[in-house]
Order: structure tokens, then sequence, then C-alpha cells
DNA sequence: ATGCATGAGAA
DNA sequence: TCTCATGCATA
């Protein structure tokens, strides 16, 4: 089964399997250099002056930056605040459901509906009842065991949520979505939204997640399997994300008591240890994946420090500069947004 | 682990 | 059109 999606089918480039590979890598660049980045950046001479390490490229880069910048720069006040997430002020209500294809509901598996100020109420997402399987694919020496068995216990049970892993007292279950702009004295109810609660529960998780030999698709998918009203899978990346405290914090949150869930019920099946089959997956892929020059890319990055909102037609203009599609431009200011506002660089006092 | 992308829902 | 949650593809 593969479970592309229906946009993929629309404009899916000629690509073969890319394959899948693994890399223990390594996370190089970016976050610490945009961060720098723009902390430094304080004229439209300097923007580009930390980066440029080549000089007349760099500078070239940045002369024709500065143009299209003046038509957008007016009134430009060059500052970008990180706004951490305390600045959600809208919106989703909860999760559309599935989509009828296949079983991994590509646009909202979970809930989109972050818990907001105003009414909220959470909970819902995470009631589950379920019944789930894991891969059998043992990557390594005598995991497989444990892998099935905590895969068919996070299926077959269901879950409360927080469990053993939230030692934190106080909110007896609720989330409350406004500590944003608590400076340290919470006083009653944050605790489901504190920082640091989730980066204790994400690093907690990712060990015994290890410790149980599943993956983080294998995580991913065992929750597909659990079949939460409103809970689909979740992708390697995400889990990987949620690990790594690269979410929004709101996403944290509504992704917590999930992981939570699966977590008890798989270490919990570990303990009797069963086996079950597990349903390995196969996996096709296809579409392919435009990627951006490191030279377009630092201009992008200029302009973004200056204006992080372009308007149509300032993107117009900078696709055209750097001879990228308008498009591509668009959605490159986009995703730069979102990363401003993942938990782990956001001012998170720590 | 992370870059580029989609899509639902809110503005 | 943007935001946000997510995912495929890939380094």
């Amino acid at each position: 089964m593969m479970n592309m999606k229906e946009h993929v089918g629309m404009h899916p480039p000629p690509l073969g399997p890319g394959g899948p590979k693994y890399s223990p890598l390594h996370r190089h660049h970016d976050r610490g250099l945009e961060m720098t980045r723009r902390h430094c950046m304080n004229g439209p001479g300097n923007f580009f002056g930390p980066l440029d390490d080549s000089g007349f490229l760099a500078r070239a880069e940045a002369l024709a930056a500065v143009d299209v910048m003046s038509s957008m720069v007016k009134t430009s006040q060059p500052h970008m605040t990180i706004k951490n997430d305390t600045n959600y002020s809208h919106h989703h209500a909860v999760n559309s459901g599935m989509h009828p294809a296949h079983f991994a509901p590509t646009s909202s598996p979970v809930s989109r509906g972050l818990p907001h100020h105003h009414s909220m109420d959470h909970g819902e997402f995470l009631d589950i009842s379920a019944a789930a399987s894991l891969p059998g694919s043992g990557p390594g020496p005598g995991l497989s065991d444990v892998q099935s068995a905590a895969a068919a216990a996070a299926a077959a049970a269901a879950v409360s949520h927080q469990s053993s892993f939230t030692p934190l007292p106080g909110t007896g279950g609720h989330f409350n979505p406004m500590n944003t702009m608590m400076p340290h004295g919470m006083g009653m109810h944050d605790i489901d939204t504190d920082p640091r609660e989730l980066e204790a529960f994400a690093e907690r998780f990712k060990q015994r997640r290890i410790k149980l030999g599943v993956t983080q698709a294998d995580v991913g998918k065992a929750l597909a399997n659990l079949k939460l009203p409103g809970v689909g899978s979740l992708s390697q990346s995400t889990i990987c994300r949620f690990e790594s405290l690269t979410l929004s914090h709101n996403n944290m949150i509504a992704l917590k008591p999930i992981l939570a869930a699966w977590l008890d019920e798989a270490e919990a099946a570990a303990r009797d240890n069963r086996n079950s089959p597990g349903i390995l997956d196969n996996g096709d892929k296809k579409r392919k994946r435009t990627s951006i020059a490191a030279p377009e890319k630092r201009s992008l990055e200029a302009y973004f420090t200056v204006q992080p909102r372009p308007s149509s037609e300032k993107i117009a203009a900078i696709a055209e500069k750097l001879d990228l599609k308008k498009n591509v431009v668009r959605v490159w200011f986009c995703n730069q947004r979102q990363k401003q506002k993942r938990m782990k660089y956001s001012a998170q006092p720590r």
C-alpha cells in the first residue's frame, strides 16, 4: 500500500525511488546562524556582512537584494524579534477527521486544533482505544520481540495520557493555553504548557523509545494503528521533531499526550512481552524536492531580515532576481517564519 | 535531522 | 494569503 497523497498525484515529478537513506548525521547549519544573523543585523550594509566571507560575490548579492528591498523598505524597520509562540493568537478548530485516502490522513492526523486561549479543551484528541501493530523488521539484535510487544500493547490498550510521565502535579490534566506571558511564576496551570515539562518529556520519550528498540518511524505508524479518533499516523519527521523540540510550542503540547499514551502502552506490552506480527510497510517514494542553492538562500535570508512578510509583488520581484519560481520563494518565506516559532529557538527562558 | 511542500482553516 | 501542522525526499 502506498500512501501517496492526492496532491502528489497532481504534479508529481518524474522521479524514481530515492531509496531511504539514513544518516546519523548531524545538524550542521542553520538555526544558530540564522539567529546570529538576525541579531547582528542593523543596516542594509550589515545584513550580509557577517555572512559574507567571500566578499565580492556576497556583495553582489547584497546589492541586488537591497534593490528589491528598497522598494519594500520604505518605513522599514530592521529588527526582528524572535517571536516565541506565545504570540499565537488564533485559531483552528479541531481535527477534521481523516480522509478516506487509505489510512494515513496526511492533512490532519492529529488535531490541528491546538488549545488556545479562550475555550479550549483538550483531552479529546487523546481519547484512545485502539489496536496497533508494529513493524517486525527488527533493526537489531533481539529487539524485535520487544518491538512487537510494544506495538501490540500500544494498539490494544487505550490510553490515558500523562501516565507516569508527567510528574507534575497541579493541573489535573487540563491544558492551559495561557501561560504564554508569564515570566516565570506560573501559578497553577501552565504545567501542561510548561516548556521545561515538554522538554523533559521529549527527552524521556526518546530515551525510552530507543530502549524499546523502536524507531521514530515505527512510533508514527503505531499511532495510526491505534486508531484513536482523530489521530492518524505521524511521520518519522514529526516524531523526530517532537523529540528534538523543533515543533511549535502548541504542537508539542498537542502531541505530548498522544505520544505519552503510546509509550505507556508500548512499555506495558514490552513488559508482557507479547508478539505480534506487525505489519510491515512497503514504501513507494516519488515526488522530487527542489533545492535552493546557497547563494540564493543567502539572499532570501537577507530579504527576510528586512521583511519577513513580503507582499506578493515583492515576492515576485525577489523570485525574479534570484531566478526562482515565485511559489518557491513564497513557500520559503512561510517556512522561514515557521522556523522562528519553533520551540527550541523561541526565546524560551530556561 | 532538516529542506521544501501541501492543505485546512483563519484572517 | 497567511498560519500551522505535517509529510516526503534527502543530506
